[in-house]
DNA sequence: TATTATACTGTATATATATTCAGTATAATA
DNA sequence: TATTATACTGAATATATATACAGTATAATA
């Protein structure tokens, strides 16, 4: 890629904001009166100098065939596909997690980040996990399932206080939540006599700082 | 945004994949060539069908000018600019941290993901981290940087071995690197006769599962 | 010094393209 | 039942557009 002139740089911005603006190539006439020239040749020879210098493609005897190659990819960056994911923070008893109040950002995060698909972070209060490295503050990836295995690490929710925790299910109408910190210890829930429900299960885990 | 047809629908897609392929949208035309009509005006009503539903808009008099409406943005779906950062794995005795046989994998991340900007990725071998909560194969974001204080979490290289510990400098010919795990000792570096190079510091961490 | 690249104006034109009009046919809706 | 939406063919046309040709001028290169 040979070097481009100042006046070829400028036709080539002109062209890239035309199709930003209007989501297709202009003709020779638009980059005129974009560019202020005064026949269409100017254009012309531009977009073959342009050509030329491998900035673009001009696809013969098409209207608006302009095509501008590697575009974006300055130096190793890239645009991907990304979702905004909510951070739960303090989680309010009684509400329900997802709740507006609960949330205390939201932080752009590509989907596939953690291999499986997630739908929230969660900050984390307390060392009840520390032993599995899991510290206070650390932001948990939490997806939304009830698909979990004895053994996982999951986010429940017992009498309106939300917690983290090893899952285990010995029984039909028995589940114990193990901490990983020897200074708490087992929550058993019969599920007979109360309440529990499972928020999601834990996918993967960001610490800030 | 009313309801599509299966065959505006294919109409549409055919406008997708022609922008892609080409950088510009399709005349009636070449619509009528991908999709098998044999007049432009199939094309034409279709594409009316599809502006007056607010699929796409047409630009008025100007060749090829298809605009898709809200395209990609499924939901809250957005595109952002992401670096690739290399995980390094192993590290081998001797080679450099980021020579490319200890690159395990490039991952696309935000640049600004921890708030301070960072370099690479290191995957960690051992448990000497384990009461900071820094697990073995965890990912952690690294600096390169020669400016860390005292209790800094840090990569160091000691005779051919990477490590990460905490930083603490007693005296100016001494270097101390503390483990968060009783199970292992401090590691006391001379700096007059020992060689001590300092990679970066820790930023960030993520764990994948 | 001749040549080539850059940077334009101005005119001309073949053709690429949008767009209208005239039909045909089916299915859904009022 | 009349109307509207869908789904096309086929022909016609104004104009949007690419593109060639004829110039002018400056700066860089061989």
């Amino acid at each position: 890629m040979k070097d481009i002139t100042p006046q070829q740089n400028k036709v080539l911005n002109c062209i890239k904001v035309y199709i930003k603006e209007t989501g297709f190539p202009p003709t020779r006439s638009d980059i005129c009166k974009e560019m202020g020239f005064k026949s269409p040749n100017s254009a012309e020879t531009h977009l073959r100098a342009l050509e030329k210098k491998g900035f673009i493609s001009i696809a013969s005897g098409a209207s608006r065939g302009i095509l501008v190659i590697g575009e974006e990819k300055e130096l190793h960056e890239e645009t991907i596909k990304a979702d905004n994911y909510p951070i739960i923070g303090l989680v309010a008893a009684g509400s329900p997690t997802l709740a507006s109040e609960n949330i205390e950002k939201q932080v752009p995060c590509p989907s596939n980040f953690f291999g499986s698909s997630f739908d929230y972070f969660l900050r984390v209060k307390g060392l009840s996990m520390k032993d599995a490295g899991i510290m206070e503050d650390d932001l948990i990836a939490v997806q939304k399932t009830h698909d979990v295995k004895n053994g996982d690490i999951v986010v429940a929710r017992i009498d309106d206080e939300v917690t983290v925790k090893y899952f285990t299910k010995p029984s039909n109408d028995k589940i114990v939540l193990e901490p990983a910190n020897d200074d708490f210890s087992d929550i058993e829930v019969d599920l007979r006599s109360e309440e529990f429900f499972l928020e999601g299960k834990y996918i993967g885990l960001i610490r800030e700082n």
